[in-house]
DNA sequence: TTGATATATTCCGTTATTGGAATATAATGT
DNA sequence: ACATTATATTCCAATAACGGAATATATCAA
């Protein structure tokens, strides 16, 4: 049938790299007329409009009018389902880096117990 | 023209739910066999094959033939650029507890100096 | 009102994505 | 060789997504 429907997924909408775009300059910003982003980014305008609508119907960014422009600043609460969902990996990844900071520590407790003796392996002299 | 190829982008690959569902799944396996998913998920097999596809092409699965079986592990390595682009919003959040945090002590503190006194402003007596 | 600027929307053509059914491939057992 | 199990692939139809050009809407200025 039909790719799962952007309008209503955080996922989706943050799956297009120019939305992305968009995100990271608005997360610099407090907020953001669209001529700003347009400029900044040089993308088409119209690009830059739609995006900016799929955005905002996901909840991600919300605008607000300031005389003939239109300002967009980031919600940054709609984001915290990708945060909570990827997040339950990172232990991997802070594991993987325990093992190697507690490899590098046993490491430096050896070289300091005998300071010439061979990194590799201590055996019995 | 046309959406993001899927298959070198991560986080189109992570767009789709299901894809998403096999991922959590595999987390909480060291591997598993394709029938396995099958049964787990309630999903037809053909679709698993494809979705296990996707996340073969973008890497972030990988297989070994075990018998008549392939068996899939997840490659959690691979979901990093993902947690990188997200976690630079998390300070937000963080803040954000930490500002309810710090009302909570000093109005905690502000009760332990003097128990009687009502909880809404200090002033001068 | 007319004109200029800022932004949104619509229309169109192309391509991708998904699910489902059927089929193909591979390994195993008899 | 043949049947069975496990998985992958192909074909199809429906739909959605994107970019680009053109156009519409809104606001402000003169």
């Amino acid at each position: 049938m039909a790719p799962t429907h952007t309008t209503t997924d955080v996922f989706s909408a943050i799956a297009e790299p120019r939305r992305r775009q968009i995100i990271d300059l608005l997360s610099r910003h407090r907020c953001l007329a669209v001529g700003t982003i347009v400029l900044t980014l040089g993308l088409p305008q119209p690009a830059v409009s739609k995006h900016l609508g799929v955005l905002r119907d996901v909840g991600i960014v919300s605008v607000s009018k300031h005389g003939q422009q239109r300002v967009y600043a980031l919600n940054h609460e709609q984001l915290r389902p990708v945060y909570d969902w990827i997040k339950t990996f990172d232990q991997y990844w802070n594991r993987q880096l325990d093992r190697i900071r507690e490899r590098a520590e046993r490491r430096a407790l050896a070289q300091s117990n005998s300071p010439e003796a061979p990194t590799r392996k201590k055996g019995t002299p």
